[in-house]
DNA sequence: ACGCTATGGCCCC
DNA sequence: TGGGGCCCCTAGCG
């Protein structure tokens, strides 16, 4: 029971706001955090107390929904899903054959026959656009090609365990074997600790200190830079002097490593001793202060090449900036590698051969330079993209591979860096387009996966989770596109596009608007209690179901955003998205 | 419960 | 080539 509980650290699931959620500074032992912590026992109770509240509507509600089937203006609860017509019909004089269905007005295109958004916890798309996966005319993304059944979900298949004698041959010389080739792929899917929550803005980046375990650097929006320990919570500085705005990049060199890089939309890069505590700018591209947006400078891209003790840094006009890291100099002129003032999105340093560099731009380009030889258009290689790239990584042990993340919601890989980049070995349709109020998303490589294959995103678009519109963080096979695992948890409701996973231990840490959570892999007690759970679950649905529809707000995070769309978590059967891979030359998507 | 607003990217003129 | 407007499966605040 007890690590379950654990992941139910937002225990305000009741009054909205009042309830106080449990940050960090206010509860520094993360015991006490756990033993306030509700159980799904508590959740069940939560929601029965709700019930009376809302109960003339839901009677109604009940009736609709049969009524008016399964499509239709069902959850008329939801009052934005609801017409006029109908609701005033609902509210007086009972449920009655509401078949009012010619005003129908679509929220996306505002258009009258059709509707299209949230219908519970499933987002309706509207047929007029091109379908919000794959951004292709012609289909929804219901109907949407892309969008395959994952075979198994992060819960393990149960163990096999027979006692033939196949079973003892497979023990003993195949599996063996086995786990000599790949060591067991472990996701972090089990909540650690709950909300931590001392960011003001949204989280923007975060990275692992790469020697101490439990080390955790984050970023916001508003520049605060935050240095803590999530093993023991309470161990925690935060600067907030760094930087004035979007903290955007942050490196440390393990080989001297007190020593954090920051980047910032301020034009600024920062290095912060994290033994004194004391701060230093290395560059400023915007000395003259604000001049408007046309020459305001931002740093987004950063990278070291701890071979050299170069740091690279690209700002939002295109321009590269090398740095003597010791005599904190600019080295040479700022060279243009992408479109003319347009924003470099991300730098990345060959780990095999530093000098090779990736950076990624929104001219919907990633380029691999040499930084020894730095010229405009000397790039080895330009890769073709559909729209902005957001990332573009090396792959961590051999340096051979490319991921990078496009807003044309497409992973790309290109297998080998030595053979021929004209086109990616492979596409993979995922959702992680995203509007101007989200951090970008980024699929990064897991850094203790020696195959290179697995690598790690936020999803954009939602997904329907026992009635919740949740926003799952994919593992991908990046060699079969195939989702290895979706992770997801009923508290969190908000987009996750930030994650990282830790360099040795399987741990992976999300940032989610303003909230930092931390993810461990599922005990085998965890998976008990689950299943007990689903089982107590099952339980009440079945003997008061009806009433159980409601309960709009037992499932709010602490953020307490309508970022969850309303009524969101009405039952509803659990629908999936996932992606598709596209090989090389196969017939456009 | 609203309505506002971030300084994003794209399209169009 | 540059500015204005438009589009949003956002999130949090007043």
């Amino acid at each position: 029971m007890g690590p379950t509980t654990r992941s139910r650290f937002v225990y305000n699931r009741r009054g909205r706001g009042g309830g106080g959620q449990c940050t960090v500074d206010e509860a520094s032992d993360d015991d006490e955090q756990r033993a306030i912590s509700s159980s799904s026992s508590d959740e069940e109770a939560d929601n029965e107390e709700e019930e009376p509240e809302a109960s003339g509507e839901e009677v109604d509600d009940g009736d609709d929904e049969e009524s008016e089937g399964e499509d239709g203006a069902a959850e008329p609860a939801n009052k934005e899903s609801a017409p006029p017509p109908a609701a005033g019909e609902r509210k007086g004089g009972r449920k009655g054959p509401i078949t009012i269905s010619l005003k129908k007005v679509c929220k996306v295109c505002k258009r009258t026959g059709h509707e299209a958004g949230f219908k519970g916890a499933v987002y309706i798309d509207c047929p007029m656009k091109p379908c919000f996966l794959c951004k292709m005319p012609g289909h929804t993304t219901l109907t949407c090609p892309h969008r395959v059944a994952m075979e198994h979900g992060v819960i393990p298949a149960p163990r096999r365990n027979t006692n033939t004698s196949l079973d003892y041959v497979f023990q003993s010389q195949v599996k063996g074997k086995i786990s000599m080739v790949k060591p067991q792929f472990l996701v972090p899917n089990q909540l650690e600790c709950g909300n931590i929550k001392f960011h003001q803005r949204r989280v923007t980046c975060l990275e692992f200190h790469p020697t101490k375990n439990s080390v955790l650097l984050s970023g916001d929006k508003k520049g605060l830079l935050g240095v803590w320990d999530y093993v023991k919570l309470h161990e925690k500085i935060t600067y907030d002097s760094v930087h004035s705005c979007i903290l955007n990049s942050m490196k440390i060199d393990a080989a001297n490593d007190e020593i954090l890089y920051t980047a910032s939309s301020d034009g600024t890069i920062s290095c912060t001793d994290l033994d004194t505590g004391i701060g230093s700018p290395l560059l400023n591209l915007n000395p003259n202060g604000w001049n408007g947006p046309s020459t305001w400078r931002m740093i987004y891209g950063m990278d070291l090449n701890t071979d050299k003790g170069l740091l690279l840094v690209a700002d939002n006009f295109g321009f590269l900036y090398l740095l003597d890291r010791r005599s904190k100099t600019r080295i040479g002129h700022p060279v243009l590698i992408h479109k003319k003032g347009s924003k470099v999105t991300s730098l990345h340093c060959n780990p095999a051969q530093p000098d090779v560099l990736l950076s990624s731009g929104n001219d919907h380009y990633a380029r691999i330079w040499d930084t020894r030889k730095l010229e405009p258009n000397s790039s080895l290689a330009s890769l073709a993209h559909g729209r902005v790239v957001n990332s573009g990584y090396f792959s961590p042990q051999s340096g051979n591979k490319i991921l990078t993340t496009c807003q044309d919601n497409r992973i790309r890989v290109w297998d080998y860096i030595f053979g021929n980049l004209q086109s990616p070995s492979r596409e993979i349709v995922h959702s992680h387009d995203f509007n101007r109020h989200l951090t970008p998303f980024k699929a990064e490589w897991d850094p203790k996966d020696y195959t290179e294959t697995v690598a790690v995103i936020g999803r954009y678009i939602s997904e329907n989770y026992n009635g919740v519109a949740l926003h799952p963080i994919d593992f991908i096979d990046t060699n079969s596109g195939k989702l290895l695992a979706e992770v997801m948890d009923p508290d969190i409701t908000t987009i996750s596009p930030v994650n990282k996973l830790h360099p040795r231990d399987d741990v992976l840490v999300t940032g989610s608007s303003r909230s930092i959570f931390i993810w461990k892999p599922k005990t085998e007690a965890d998976l008990t209690e689950e299943r007990a759970k689903q089982k107590a679950k099952e339980y009440v649905y079945g003997s008061c179901s009806r009433k159980k529809s409601n309960g709009k707000h037992d499932n709010s995070s602490d953020d307490d955003s309508d970022g969850s769309p309303d009524g969101k978590n009405k039952k509803a059967k659990k629908t999936r998205y996932t992606h598709t891979v596209k090989g090389k030359g196969k017939s456009k998507v």
